[in-house]
DNA sequence: CTCTTGACTGGTT
DNA sequence: GAACCAGCCAAGA
């Protein structure tokens, strides 16, 4: 693989996270076995526009619901936008509901 | 090669 | 409860 497999893997969750679901750097980072790696998560997430295949970073967000990462989009907007498109409610850069939205891959998937 | 920064998190103060 | 600090790892200057 062209970048390390811990990216690659960061790529390959947020692909799996399910529409109208969201989850964040640190649980992507645990479910790796990095969990003190999330800053990393956090920098793949920046290095996904340049990737050939966009993510869905938009469901990813920091552990407290906000869209953290917002402003890196092609428009800052474009995030809360493509996360109510999904069906979740987005109000003053946070999700609502964060506690029901968010989806752990570390519940839901399985090595 | 060294230093700084950052789409984070958890623990202290 | 807000603010600050430390750890972790990769990329850019």
């Amino acid at each position: 693989m062209a970048q390390s497999d811990f990216y690659t893997n960061i790529f390959d969750v947020v692909r799996l996270i399910p529409k109208g679901r969201a989850t964040s750097y640190g649980a992507i980072a645990k479910y790796l076995g990095a969990a003190k790696s999330s800053r990393v998560v956090g920098w793949a997430m920046n290095q996904s526009h340049t990737l050939e295949d966009k993510i869905p970073a938009h469901r990813v967000v920091n552990r407290l619901g906000m869209l953290s990462g917002k402003m890196h989009f092609a428009t800052p907007d474009s995030m809360q936008e493509r996360l109510e498109s999904e069906g979740l409610v987005v109000k003053k850069d946070v999700i609502q509901d964060w506690n029901t939205i968010f989806w752990d891959p570390n519940l839901e998937l399985d090595y």
